[in-house]
DNA sequence: TTGCGTGCAAAGGTTTTGCATGGCA
DNA sequence: TGCCATGCAAAACCTTTGCACGCAA
């Protein structure tokens, strides 16, 4: 009511994990990956502001927070058409942790069935479906572990 | 194929971890928790053999690994019949955390569909759907997100 | 007797926190 | 100038690993 007081600044690190963010939107990046990406630079951002920025941005929705299986490594991705991601699965491969987004009619059935006959609704921002992509099945025929 | 060679021993550890999961069967378990459940007793067990234990159990299937949104906490379920857990869905309540078994043609019919329309085979035993449960929908006020 | 299982402690890895300083508004 | 943001390092956690001894079969 006095007078303006700003909630965050914005800051050039601030910034610049933004732009690192956005310039791999559709891949997803790891936590542990963008401390090593900025550590050794001449804009060097320490790892507790990298971690500070990102859980507010996950926060926030501006990106996503997937948590592999192994619950190592949580990983990250610059979500540029919220309503979009909201509305379909995520596929991780296991073998590649490639992710995979997937919009089809089939899904949606899913999200409705669950709801009505099971009484569970589905948050996709949290869901991921584990499995093996096209590329590992096709590779590594054999390779399961 | 002579059973002579056992490949793993019995031993009162191993029993007395089983009994635990079993115990808390429907419930879920964090391995911190188990650990400083059998830290101070009588049959004390280290937490190497904890950790070694569910590893084991979980790849066998006997018990269910999985991850809580945050990604912070590992948690462990027992499974009662793994040949049936093999075939259906899993959902967990971010809420309470209520694991729900989810059997269902339409969930089948999604398998096949990812696997011929987007070449992605699914892991049942890896995949867990999350969301809010019936009770917590009805309990409920929209605290989440 | 054989060799897996166990326990302890140390090692590795990830995330959080404390605190003095820097920098945006 | 007021305060949040930053960086560094330490702390706090979580999980894995090495090794010698115990114990099931």
């Amino acid at each position: 009511m006095t007078r303006k007081r700003p909630e965050t600044y914005r800051t050039r690190q601030g910034e610049d994990i933004l732009d690192y963010l956005r310039s791999a939107a559709g891949r997803h990046v790891t936590i542990g990956g963008m401390v090593r990406y900025f550590a050794g630079r001449d804009g060097n951002i320490g790892q507790s502001t990298i971690y500070r920025h990102l859980e507010r941005l996950a926060a926030e929705g501006t990106i996503r927070k997937y948590v592999l299986g192994d619950g190592k490594s949580a990983c990250y991705q610059y979500v540029d058409s919220k309503a979009v991601c909201r509305e379909h699965f995520h596929l991780i491969c296991d073998r590649c942790g490639t992710l995979i987004h997937v919009d089809c009619d089939l899904l949606e059935e899913i999200q409705a069935h669950l709801l009505l006959e099971h009484k569970f609704r589905i948050d996709l921002l949290k869901t991921v479906l584990y499995g093996t992509c096209d590329a590992c099945l096709s590779a590594g025929t054999e390779a399961g572990r």
